[in-house]
DNA sequence: ATGGTCGGTAACCGA
């Protein structure tokens, strides 16, 4: 089982890159994020013939999430009991017998703002959720773009970015809460290249000098930490031409 | 030096 997430930046512009990386990698499972595509236009077809089903929860211009897969997707859920949000950034569905979560965790835009607060209060209500989905689930997969770089070893320049937005000690304690329910961050339970990064801004050049930020993570419950033999970060799609501004994080399972 | 670059969409917002 090799499973996957990887923020996309627009799947209509993307999608060219995401076919690439399909072929080349034969994930079982892709968790994309922002695909910033209305259901109506999702490229269900373009999929297919790469082998992959979909299932999605998109919106226009902000947000949206989809997980592809080679088998067949059941019990799908996009909303939340008890969070009424209009924006599109859950997915959770069955898939071979395992329960995958899809995040796109809001960015919370700058510490102290009304988005700031939203996001806290969206990793809550996400929490409490994960505490059952953990029961109903033994075998749980929650991957996706957190927007938190869970500890300094994951910032590029820990001083400049002290208690600012993806790193402030709020979202790092949220992080930290979710662990605490019983989950593993899979790219942690090996050995790891120092400056192992997943985010690079598209802004002053980043990604070339290597300014970047771990915030994309694949976390898995305690029943499949045994299995997992590998974890990992593919640089290689955000150096080609008109990238995403994310890198596709990697998880292999025996 | 508080900038810069993307994507979506149509003057800016969000990241």
């Amino acid at each position: 089982m090799k499973i996957a997430t990887w923020n996309v930046n627009s799947l209509r512009v993307r999608l060219p890159h995401v076919l690439d990386w399909l072929k080349r990698e034969q994930p079982d499972v892709l968790a994309l994020q922002e695909t910033k595509t209305e259901d109506a236009n999702f490229p269900q077809k373009e999929l297919e013939t790469a082998g992959y089903q979909a299932v999605y929860s998109g919106q226009k211009t902000y947000n949206g999430v989809a997980i592809l897969s080679r088998t067949s997707a059941a019990d799908v859920i996009t909303d939340l009991p008890g969070l009424v949000d209009p924006q599109r950034r859950i997915l959770a569905a069955t898939v071979n017998g395992w329960r995958v979560v899809d995040l796109y965790v809001p960015n919370g835009s700058e510490v102290g703002s009304d988005k700031y607060a939203y996001k806290l209060d969206w990793l809550g209500h996400v929490h409490s959720w994960l505490k059952l989905e953990l029961l109903r689930h033994p075998r749980l997969v929650v991957m996706g773009d957190f927007n938190i770089a869970p500890e300094d070893r994951d910032v590029h320049d820990p001083m400049a970015w002290n208690e600012k937005i993806l790193c402030s000690t709020p979202e790092r304690q949220a992080f930290q809460e979710w662990l605490a329910l019983g989950f593993k961050d899979a790219f942690r339970c090996f050995d790891q290249p120092e400056k192992s990064f997943s985010w690079w801004d598209y802004r002053m050049n980043g990604f070339r000098r290597h300014l970047g930020l771990r915030i994309d993570h694949i976390l898995i419950s305690s029943q499949l930490v045994e299995s997992c033999r590998a974890c990992r970060i593919d640089v290689e799609p955000r150096g080609l031409e008109r990238p995403s501004d994310h890198a596709p994080v990697l998880a292999e399972f025996v």
